[in-house]
DNA sequence: AACCAGGTTATAA
DNA sequence: TTATAACCTGGT
């Protein structure tokens, strides 16, 4: 068990608010959270998280990346209070959340998975992946399944995704299956590109459009200029400012606003609207 | 029963 | 270039 300093973020909203489909909450209030080669135990008291894992090699630092914790998140929400006066109101109840830093490989699948779905059928989708694909992690008495290595997903079958529940995104994740064979180290390739090179890079791949392309950016790259817009943030540019329009529309609106952190500032949005309309999972 | 869910693609105007 | 229907599936 380690303790590790956390500031102002809030565990249970960070993890429920939609941008992760790994983890159990369970009755003492802590989480189960599958993390990419490791489980972790996380409980939250004040201002520190408490966490045990079954893989304890270099685990503080594992987390820090994990939760996004050497990023000023106080600044960047003082600098962004200044350009939008309005804004404040999103920017207060927000404080506490956090981009976490989750792997590529997992993102690109689970947002292929996550397009016009809801949470729930995400969640179990992702899960009976792992299930069928991953390798087992033994915590606690437990058995976790971890996500599905290179080798594994790159001889992935149609046939092998029936057992998934996925419907019509099959033919998707086989289009990101066959973009992996060519793009063996498409993680490191992205992280020497441009925000711009990609999201062209990634919507090669069938079945990633553009909210698809900055979901894998900002949530396995931790690009804060990438714009994830989606009908829950189009919601709330129309009913908060007044805009409508359609998703390029908005993003010059918002990208004219907040200039730089656009990314979090929609998720701001994101975690906002979904907050007041009471549909936390 | 009809509609919807953190979208994208194919097709038509 | 922009708009609209169709899409698997399970839940309400």
């Amino acid at each position: 068990m380690i303790k590790v300093f956390c500031g102002n973020m809030n565990l249970s909203e960070t993890l429920l608010s939609g941008q992760c489909f790994r983890f159990y909450e369970l009755e003492d209030e802590s989480f189960d959270v599958i993390l990419s080669d490791r489980v972790i135990n996380v409980f939250q008291s004040g201002k520190y998280l408490f966490v045990d894992s079954n893989n304890s090699n270099d685990l503080k630092n594992v987390v820090i990346d994990y939760f996004d914790l050497n990023r000023d998140y106080e600044k960047i929400i003082n600098d962004l209070k200044k350009k939008s006066l309005n804004f404040v109101e999103v920017l207060n109840c927000c404080g506490s959340y956090r981009v976490l830093k989750q792997d590529p490989l997992e993102m690109l699948f689970s947002y292929i998975i996550s397009q016009n779905n809801n949470v729930k059928r995400i969640m179990g989708s992702i899960e009976l992946f792992c299930k069928s694909y991953g390798n087992v992690v033994n915590f606690r008495n437990k058995e976790y399944y971890l996500f599905p290595t290179y080798d594994k997903i790159i001889g992935l079958k149609s046939e092998d995704l029936q057992v998934l529940k996925i419907g019509f995104r099959d033919k998707y994740i086989l289009s990101a299956v066959e973009f992996l064979k060519r793009n063996k180290d498409f993680a490191s390739t992205i992280n020497n590109m441009t925000t711009l090179d990609a999201l062209n890079y990634l919507m090669q791949i069938k079945g990633v459009g553009m909210k698809v392309a900055s979901c894998i950016l900002l949530f396995g790259f931790a690009r804060f200029d990438t714009f994830p817009i989606d009908t829950w943030v189009m919601k709330f540019v129309k009913n908060f400012y007044g805009f409508d329009g359609n998703i390029f529309q908005i993003k010059m609106f918002l990208e004219e606003k907040f200039d730089t952190n656009v990314g979090l500032c929609i998720q701001y949005m994101f975690h906002y609207n979904r907050n007041i309309n009471k549909k936390i999972i």
